[in-house]
RNA sequence: GCGGACGUGGCGGAAUCUGGCAGACGCGCUGGGUUUAGGUCCCAGUACCCACCAGGGUGUGGGGGUUCGAAUCCCCCCGUCCGCACCA
């Protein structure tokens, strides 16, 4: 292609040649000039940039430095953000923009197994390649505030946060994070007591360190993981087959219990849900976020057992969201996994037991045994629609009306919600009607449902309680209120607030990730002084998979590095050397994702994560009830909850501490959309390569002759339809790349990638340097004449668009807007006025800086400025305002003609003139006007 | 099933927030110019239907409503996409 200059293209046309000479041109003396690194109030900023403008903080959601390569989907959300950067500077902000590397993960893993090199060469060579083809684009970043989750002297802060978690409790009272410190300063001066009556000065160490490290905010539980013995690994749900096998090599997976990290994110639930409503964040994220807390109010409620058999009586709770409908009750059901199944389950079946109850099995025993063992197999989305169960042979009797029902183990019932036990109200709830049908259970109405409803159906909606000795004739809300308040007099029950969200399992049996800087003694985890930070990741040598035996226990990586596992040091100071075993998970990739932002402010502080000053500079919002953080977050939707979530939860214990300055780390949210492309299948189903496909969607398409299905889809190698950056490059240039990109559709919004349409944008650039470059000197072709009052006005009606439409990251439209006036200005025989030339470039210059940067230079001669440092245009509203105006004029409805006015017409005149246009005149045909209206400049409307 | 977003020419989209000329801008397509030709580039046309023109009719997924006036606001339905999914 570039070798193809025909004699007949002008020698100065703007061509991908000449856009590749301008852009590395440009890139290099930018470079040199630092000219995108952004000064700090304190820290390391250089003086010479610095800017008295207001702050602003822009960040992508940084990404993971994949050996494939970009395509052309992913830069999308960088060149927005992009944009938007520059047209701010030019507006006076002190923009901090910048971009790191999320990388830590799996593939990097997944390559260093394959191929025994160290993932750390892998993961930087392509941090490498992806910067380099970032810069390509012309990104606008500061380089020296880059990271990588993976340099040690990032991952020793993010160890240094794990610290601060672990050394912190959440204090109820208080609804904050506090010093673990205190917590024992309050136990040992007696003004905290230890619960069931113990006294702190009688407990001994085990029992004193046991006490604290269950009210830590990362405490040690027991979870379950995917234990793979043939590959020796523990492997994500993502890498467990639905038969239970490991996706590589078909291998036999087991559940194990593991001791396992977990961050007590549910003590920050209600906080993490209110402080949405303080977010400029799409309501669909906020939704999806609300969601996933879950938060439902309700009642806990115990049931007694209705033995008669000689031994304690068990009581089992449940928590219900409809306490009003106890008296409903006709069953109960537990969980298969629920722990006291066992000591429910009686020795043989109560006499009258139905046979559908027993599952044919000869006693309940054997019945619930059989039953948990094939609910064990099952995933949780293979848990069938249709509900079964097995009777444990024991019954319950209902608070107060003091009935027996009989206690069923079913897998409806989910051992990860609630108490993982349910009251069976099949007259309210359609999934216990449902359950109630197939095993023959009574059915009692406790709400009067509308005469219209079906009675095979459960009734959810509200009216007066019915069959419910006190609650009778009252409405559900009061309903609701009393039975609280008689649960809680009679000692068998409590108002509950329920969530969905769960505590974060923190622990990965990985390798390529942030060793978790804990040892254990013999009471259990120890914290490392911050003084032995970073503990670095120790080398592995040995990569292959080794095969363990069935019945092994899962074992991390890093537990094969026998000399790094048992350590010996003097942690507490003054105790002297004492051996302790190392914690072998690492951290999962949230991890330094969680806080990167913070990392940027001040990336090579070695004293703090981040200055407090340069913290407060860049994250604090001065507006009353403002809760700081990020100024504007740029991700794709995928983040939606676990990041955002994750994030947000840390940076509020890191506030409750002290150490950060607002509530939420990123005010304002948008996800950029995703880029699709056109994919093709052919008779068989096997994706060809797109670019190889011919033919057009009225003609069909083929490949290779034969016929091809299109469709649309994900761009990417498994759809073979990627577009590399590169080959845009090669045929247009970084600017037309990145003004397609922007001119495609709203930011937020998902469209197909068309590559025809690309020269668009290059025809428009090609169109604008045209008319101030003559293509075949190279001269300037502007004109030193100013422009005309109608020019002028175009002018300025054009810059208040753009501006608004750029400050609304409506790229899109400003772009239509710049191209109209450029066509305005092509259709005049002459160059363009050189005050006009200016403007646009200017305009020009967040789209497409390589290209306004060159014009810049060559309207302004090589001693000018950086186009970037030059103002952003601003409107003059003398020039907004026209003095005559064009308005339509609707009779009955219809526009039938226009006519031009002083734009300040009043109405008596403006209905005259408008009867006065032959056309309008017809229409309205002398008969009487039942309506006149005229709307300022904008329509006349007139009913007969 | 629940929740959210969206539906406009052959295609991407504009106008939706704030009701007031539907289709800006670009692709594609049609015709013309430049060129030996193709490509590039330039000019004109391009929602659909009727008409030589002037002009007229229809039209923003479907139906209804509010209004002088609805792509825009309200209600019902249909469709597409996304999230959650036996959450008690």
């Amino acid at each position: 292609m570039s070798a193809r200059l025909e004699a007949d293209t002008p020698p100065h046309r703007y061509t991908a040649d000449l856009a590749a000479h301008i852009e590395s041109r440009w890139q290099a003396r930018w470079d040199a000039d630092g000219r995108y690194e952004t000064p700090d109030p304190a820290g390391s900023g250089s003086p010479e940039h610095s800017s008295a403008g207001p702050k602003l903080f822009v960040m992508d959601m940084f990404p993971y430095p994949s050996g494939s390569g970009l395509h052309v989907g992913h830069p999308l959300g960088y060149i927005a953000t992009d944009v938007y950067v520059r047209f701010k500077r030019m507006c006076g902000f002190n923009v901090l923009y910048t971009m790191g590397f999320d990388a830590f993960g799996l593939p990097a893993e997944e390559h260093a197994r394959q191929t025994g090199q160290h993932p750390r060469i892998n993961t930087e060579a392509n941090i490498d390649n992806m910067r380099r083809q970032l810069a390509r684009l012309g990104l606008g970043h500061d380089k020296r505030r880059s990271i990588a989750t993976t340099d040690v002297d990032y991952y020793r802060w993010t160890q240094w946060i794990f610290l601060q978690i672990f050394n912190s409790w959440f204090d109820p009272d208080a609804g904050r994070a506090r010093p673990v410190s205190e917590l024992i300063d309050e136990y040992e001066s007696g003004r905290r007591q230890p619960p069931g009556g113990r006294r702190w000065e009688d407990l001994g160490e085990r029992a004193r360190r046991e006490l604290v490290d269950s009210q830590r905010l990362a405490y040690v539980a027991d979870a379950p993981v995917n234990w793979c013995p043939a590959l020796g690994t523990v492997l994500a749900n993502e890498e467990v087959t639905n038969e239970g096998r490991s996706e590589r090599g078909n291998h036999e997976v087991f559940k194990r219990p593991l001791k396992q990290w977990m961050m007590r994110i549910t003590a920050y639930a209600d906080r993490l849900l209110e402080d949405l409503d303080r977010l400029d964040w799409p309501d669909s994220v906020k939704t999806m976020q609300r969601n996933w807390i879950g938060r439902s109010e309700g009642a806990l409620i115990s049931f007694k057992t209705a033995t008669t058999r000689p031994g304690p009586q068990h009581v089992i709770d449940v928590f219900t969201t409809r306490p009003d409908t106890l008296f409903g009750t006709t069953y109960m059901v537990l969980a298969p996994e629920h722990p006291r199944v066992d000591e429910l389950t009686a020795d043989a079946w109560p006499a009258g037991t139905p046979g559908s109850w027993t599952a044919g099995a000869a006693t309940p025993r054997d019945a619930v045994a059989v039953y948990r063992a094939r609910a064990a197999e099952l995933s949780d989305a293979d848990r069938s629609d249709s509900k079964t169960g097995v009777y444990v042979g024991c019954d319950v009797r209902v608070p107060f009306s003091d009935a027996p029902v009989p206690v069923f183990v079913a897998d409806y019932v989910l051992m990860g919600y609630g108490t993982g036990a349910v009251m069976g109200v099949p007259g309210e709830d359609q999934r216990d009607r449902e359950f109630a049908e197939a095993y023959g259970l009574p059915v009692i109405r406790t709400v009067q449902p509308p005469p219209e409803h079906p009675d095979e159906l459960a009734y959810t909606g509200d009216g007066p309680s019915i069959n419910s000795a006190f609650l009778d004739g009252l409405d559900m809300a009061a309903s609701k209120a009393l039975i609280l308040e008689r649960l809680q007099e009679a000692g068998t029950g409590s108002p509950k607030v329920n969530y969905r969200l769960r505590d974060w399992n923190f622990s990965r049996q990985r390798y390529w990730g942030e060793p978790i800087p804990i040892v254990f003694d013999e009471h259990g985890p120890v914290a490392l002084p911050e003084d032995m930070l970073p503990l670095e990741l120790p080398e592995l040598t040995d990569w292959a998979p080794r095969a363990l035996a069935r019945d092994s226990e899962p074992e991390p990586p890093l537990g094969r590095v026998t000399d790094w596992v048992d350590v010996e040091a003097d942690l507490s100071g003054g105790d002297g050397l004492r051996r302790y075993r190392r914690e072998l998970n690492t951290m999962p990739q949230w991890a330094g994702s969680c806080w990167y932002y913070l990392r940027y402010l001040d990336p090579r502080n070695d004293d703090s994560l981040v200055d407090p000053d340069v913290e407060r500079y860049w994250m604090a919002d001065p507006e009353p009830g403002a809760v700081g953080g990020v100024d504007l977050y740029v991700g794709g939707v995928e983040h939606a909850v676990l990041h955002l979530l994750y994030a947000r939860f840390w940076h509020k214990v890191l506030y409750d501490l002290g150490h950060v300055s607002g509530l939420e780390p990123f005010k304002r949210l948008i996800n950029q959309g995703y880029i699709q492309a056109y994919a093709f299948k052919d008779a068989r189903g096997v994706y060809v390569p797109a670019d190889e496909v011919e033919g057009t969607l009225q003609e069909g398409f083929t490949h290779d002759g034969r016929p091809v299905a299109r469709e649309l889809g994900k761009m990417g190698k498994s759809l073979k339809n990627s577009v590399t950056p590169d080959d845009m490059y090669a045929s247009y240039g970084a600017d037309t790349l990145r003004m397609y990109e922007m001119f495609m559709g709203p930011i937020d919004q998902d469209r197909p990638w068309e590559t025809r349409s690309v020269v668009g944008s290059q025809r428009v650039l090609q169109r604008v340097w045209r008319n101030i470059v003559d293509e075949e000197t190279g001269e300037l072709r502007v004109v030193d004449e100013g422009p005309d009052d109608e020019l002028l006005r175009v002018l300025h009606r054009t810059i208040d668009g753009v501006r608004s439409d750029m400050e609304g990251m409506r790229f899109n439209t400003a772009i239509a807007k710049l191209t109209e006036l450029n066509n305005d200005l092509t259709k005049r025989a002459s160059g363009a006025p050189r005050e006009v030339a200016d403007v646009v470039i200017r305009m020009l210059a967040p789209l497409v800086p390589h290209f306004a940067e060159e014009l810049w230079h060559r309207l302004h001669g090589s001693g000018a400025g950086s186009v970037t440092q030059a103002g952003f245009p601003a409107a003059d509203p003398a020039l907004l305002v026209a003095d005559t105006v064009e308005v339509p004029v609707q009779v009955n409805g219809k526009v039938r003609g226009r006519v031009t006015l002083a734009a300040d017409a009043d109405a008596e005149f403006a209905v005259a003139a408008a009867l006065a246009e032959p056309n309008v005149a017809a229409h309205v045909g002398g008969r009487e006007l039942r309506k006149q209206l005229y709307v300022p400049g904008r329509m006349i409307t007139l009913v007969v």
